[in-house]
RNA sequence: UCCGGCGUAGCUCAAUGGUAGAGCGGCUCCCUGUUAAGGAGAUGGUUCCAGGUUCGAGUCCUGGCGCCGGAG
């Protein structure tokens, strides 16, 4: 159940209400990814300590984990998790992606100026057909296709869950794109058939590469099914996740919930919330933690720096994250860093709860505004003060 | 005092007499539905000093200087 509060007079975002079996998420949400039903870096007792309203695990990899379970626990991912909360599931259609061209070329979904010199696109460890995909790998030769990743998304129990999808890479090419894309549209028509349970929300995902036509023919098709929300999946060249969301988005019923898979830089997410997107995820507050690389709001620093050695300022003044507002300072946490792996592990942590609630205080600020009625002016006043450097 | 060992990048150490390298640190950059608790790159040297042997010395010889250990 999805309901909308209000809407941006100046830009297509919007503020809204998002109920599961487990809690409502105020919307626009930032979506923590914890994929094996973890948030690494972090304890289940430190979720509650950085705002965090929804994570969203993987199918694809709690698929050994939900086989040997037995239990036939209707909430098994909140039970791995440790927190009672919404949870989402990914389908493992990105797997078909990061694992298969991904993988094998090393390259990640947002393309780079070098990648794209890139020829052949080559899908060694991945074999897709009409039922599905077969994943090689690590000497391990599995299937999955719509039917099994709907069934499995049933017995991890999240409360939110996606179609099984195609994410095509960012080099494939028109022709591709559109074969691809209406292969995740039968597939697509395939997960609602295949779906039992009747209590969690299954998200249908838009896909269409870098192509204007696919994209709109995409929305409008995956928008007329009875998904009772929208992801918009994909890769992206450098600039085009803007472009393909103007596509997009119009062409959605406006009622349902939208959730941007796999995004979230500062500036995507401004991006996205003023396109009308409400949810999104991305692995960049916790991955980047885990690197060392701390967000505040003039930009981010990495914390593994010399300069940092002494430092004995809080990671960012006035921040109240949980380790801030202890007033742990940055030398400490770098000299973890640097330190055994066990104390890495503990400054990884740290870095982890800082960053979290960094991007989760950013929505919650985001909403604040959006109530008030002033996005834009938050918005300028926002980046008068940050610089990505 | 004597004997022995050692002096090479910021640190710890490599280098049959033949272009001085590595790891770590420091520096710069990267990370977008996590096979990632990381990745990429650049920089970095009077080889303790002074002589000598040699076509050629970090390496061999002589003499200093410094540190460590042992003996008195």
């Amino acid at each position: 159940m999805f309901s909308i509060i209000k809407r941006d007079k100046k830009t297509k975002a919007r503020l809204g209400i998002l109920s599961t079996r487990h809690g409502d998420i105020r919307t626009p949400s930032y979506v923590m990814v914890a994929t094996h039903a973890r948030i690494k870096g972090i304890g289940p007792a430190d979720i509650s300590k950085t705002k965090t309203q929804a994570v969203i695990a993987n199918t694809y990899h709690l698929w050994d984990r939900i086989l040997k379970d037995r239990t036939k626990n209707k909430n098994w991912v909140h039970e791995q998790l440790g927190r009672k909360m919404p949870v989402m599931t990914d389908s493992g259609g990105f797997q078909v992606f990061s694992l298969g061209f991904g993988h094998e070329n090393k390259v990640g979904k947002i393309l780079s100026d070098n990648a794209r010199k890139i020829r052949n696109i080559r899908r060694k460890n991945i074999r897709i057909t009409e039922k599905g995909v077969y994943f090689t790998l690590d000497g391990r030769k599995r299937f999955l296709g719509p039917e099994l990743s709907i069934r499995l998304q049933e017995k991890i129990g999240a409360d939110m869950i996606f179609a099984f999808d195609e994410c095509t890479s960012p080099l494939d090419n028109l022709a591709y794109n559109k074969k691809a894309m209406a292969r995740t549209h039968r597939w697509a028509r395939t997960c609602l058939a295949a779906r039992k349970r009747t209590d969690q929300l299954m998200f249908g995902i838009v896909q269409g590469g870098t192509y204007r036509s696919l994209r709109i023919q995409s929305a409008r098709f995956i928008g007329s099914l009875a998904f009772e929300g929208i992801g918009i999946g994909g890769s992206f060249g450098k600039d085009e996740m803007v472009k393909t969301l103007g596509w997009v988005i119009p062409h959605l019923p406006e009622e349902k919930p939208r959730h941007l898979l796999g995004i979230g830089r500062v500036e995507d997410v401004f991006h996205a919330v003023e396109n009308g997107i409400d949810l999104f995820d991305c692995v960049i507050p916790t991955r980047e933690a885990r690197h060392g690389r701390l967000w505040t709001k003039t930009g981010p620093i990495d914390i593994r720096k010399g300069k940092y050695g002494n430092d004995n300022h809080v990671i960012e003044k006035g921040c109240g994250c949980p380790v801030c507002s202890k007033r742990t300072a940055r030398g400490y946490i770098r000299a973890l860093f640097k330190d055994s792996a066990t104390k890495r592990l503990a400054g990884q942590r740290l870095a982890t709860l800082h960053n979290i609630w960094f991007f989760n205080n950013l929505l919650e600020e985001i909403r604040a505004a959006l109530s008030r009625g002033s996005y834009t002016a938050y918005k300028h006043k926002f980046f008068k003060k940050f610089k990505r450097r």
